[in-house]
RNA sequence: CGGGAUAUAGCGUAGUCCGGUUAUCGCGCCUGCUUUGGGAGCAGGAGGUCGCCUGUUCGAAUCAGGCUAUCCCGACCA
């Protein structure tokens, strides 16, 4: 049988959908521009979800629900937020089908046209401010720190399996606080949130920073992220967090009696992580082997691949196996014992390296002899024999070693690859091999446009404590005061 | 929304130029036997409105017209 994956180099976009289906995370559905999350690719969203919202929790949010459905005269009340997304909205426009007059087909029903279009979210905070509104009357109100786990529509005109689907799923928290000192202290937390629950589960090392005008977030006054580098050298945003001013309080009026007893409008944050983060995990840390999932966020962590020649055979080895299994769940470790007849062992391996199962355990008539098992880590694919009596006891410790390599290599590939250019013909090259490229800018969104019709190459971030220094600007050659990251990006 | 292409079984395809028996092949699927320490072998089997509509014709996957959908390159984007 053929290969199953063609190596990454060839053509990274192919490798990585193939990758992405044959490994049962999702696939393209019927509806144009949309995925089915399969139950191993959910599943990884939920392990996910479930750290995540415990990390929101601990940061004292709570979550809540909104419609849907936002009428579109709210959406127009930010004007900036409208034009940042007017372009990709799916609209609601009749509420009835009806049978086709000539008897064939459904069609929609003229006579049930909306007397307004509904809009379907594709972010929430319109409708979410016109909530607020109602919720608020005095500084005792505040803050408000709401959390939604939602699914949100963006119609673009091109994507791709989890990094841009025209239905896709994520939190997004909104805040509403008392000052803008307050504000922009949930802002930075939440990204704080986000770059430690990328690094330390997901295992992919971020940086964090700020955007530049240009690439903020409509209807921000700032827009801090962490942004991934991918093995193709492509930069992914893997989330965001903004500091919204009181911009949206006062396109919709949310204003509170302060403790002078004086009316304000109150400021405001919205933050949010998407199923994205589930491609960024993907690019970060696959091999042509396929997935390679951190122990953190893996659905399954351990595999139990038995090997017998007849039924008696598998008798014996299915009574060490399941008494192992017992033992490490107890541990709290996921385990599969994968005693399929109907697959042969080699065929097992494959499929649990295309799932990125990060250890294997084989057991077979040789190693029973032995009282031994054979463990396998996915990571490096390192084989090695380990007494049955010391496997449980061992496992906790391989999982965060795996997790910790997994880290490390993904971080040295990164390190790697942010490049220093200091001439345009430096940046130039540094943009076309791929990689983060630092580089001075004069500041000015002119400069960022010209620089992105040149190498198609965006400013990814301005980083957090950036060290200042004096430059001059890669393209116009002005006075600059610090580095700034380029890239190009998903 | 501009430019280009494609549509044949679950997936990938041959056949289309030049119309003519029962639409080709591979993967996958089902059954049986042999296998099982790195994606098995043999034998048998199921599966198709050839994207949709109209036309030309004795006869259309094949020719003509229209429609729809999808993909790629731009613009847009978590």
């Amino acid at each position: 049988m053929a290969k199953v994956l063609t190596s990454r180099q060839e053509n990274y976009s192919q490798w990585y959908n193939d990758l992405i289906v044959k490994a049962e995370m999702a696939e393209n559905s019927a509806v144009r521009g949309c995925m089915v999350i399969k139950p191993y690719g959910y599943s990884l969203w939920e392990n996910m979800q479930r750290i995540l919202d415990g990390m929101f929790k601990q940061t004292g949010h709570v979550n809540a629900y909104f419609p849907l459905f936002i009428p579109k005269s709210f959406f127009s009340r930010e004007a900036s937020h409208v034009e940042g997304f007017a372009k990709e909205c799916a609209v609601v426009t009749h509420y009835r089908l009806k049978t086709d007059a000539t008897g064939k087909g459904i069609v929609v029903d003229e006579d049930a046209k909306l007397e307004e279009e509904l809009i379907v979210r594709p972010t929430s905070e319109t409708i979410i401010w016109n909530t607020y509104k109602n919720w608020i009357q005095s500084y005792r109100d505040l803050p408000i720190l709401c959390n939604q786990w939602a699914n949100v529509v963006r119609w673009e005109m091109r994507t791709r399996l989890f990094l841009r689907t025209a239905e896709f799923l994520w939190q997004e928290g909104h805040t509403a606080h008392e000052s803008a000192e307050e504000a922009l202290q949930e802002t930075e937390k939440m990204i704080n949130v986000y770059a430690d629950f990328v690094e330390k589960y997901m295992a992919i090392p971020v940086i964090k920073g700020r955007k530049s005008a240009n690439e903020r977030f409509a209807g921000a006054i700032d827009t801090y992220c962490i942004e991934a580098l991918m093995q193709d050298g492509k930069a992914l945003q893997a989330g965001t967090s903004h500091f919204l001013g009181q911009n949206f309080a006062k396109a919709f009026d949310v204003k509170f009696l302060n403790k002078e007893n004086k009316l304000d409008y109150v400021w405001a944050t919205s933050w949010g992580v998407s199923t994205r983060l589930i491609g960024a995990l993907v690019m970060s840390h696959s091999d042509d082997n396929g997935l390679v999932l951190p122990p953190k966020i893996a659905p399954l962590q351990v595999v139990i691949v038995p090997i017998y020649r007849d039924k008696e055979g598998l008798e014996k080895v299915s009574k060490v196996a399941v008494e192992l299994k017992t033992r490490l769940e107890q541990l709290n470790i996921s385990v599969k014992y994968d005693d399929r007849d109907s697959l042969r062992s080699g065929e097992k391996f494959n499929i649990y390296e295309l799932k990125g199962v990060p250890v294997r355990i084989t057991i077979g008539p040789r190693d029973l002899e032995q009282n031994q098992v054979e463990i396998c880590r996915r990571d490096t694919l390192e084989k090695s024999n380990m007494h049955i009596q010391d496997v449980a006891e061992a496992m906790p410790r391989l999982l965060e070693d795996i997790q910790e390599s997994i880290f490390q290599k993904a971080k040295k590939f990164r390190d790697d690859h942010i490049i220093k250019a200091d001439t345009w013909e430096e940046f130039e090259k540094a943009i076309e091999n791929g990689g983060f490229v630092s580089a001075h800018w004069d500041g000015t969104t002119e400069t960022e446009v010209a620089i992105k019709e040149k190498t198609k190459a965006t400013i990814r971030c301005i980083p957090f404590n950036n060290p200042q220094e004096e430059g001059k600007c890669i393209l116009t050659g002005k006075p600059s005061k610090e580095r700034v990251l380029f890239a190009k990006a998903y």
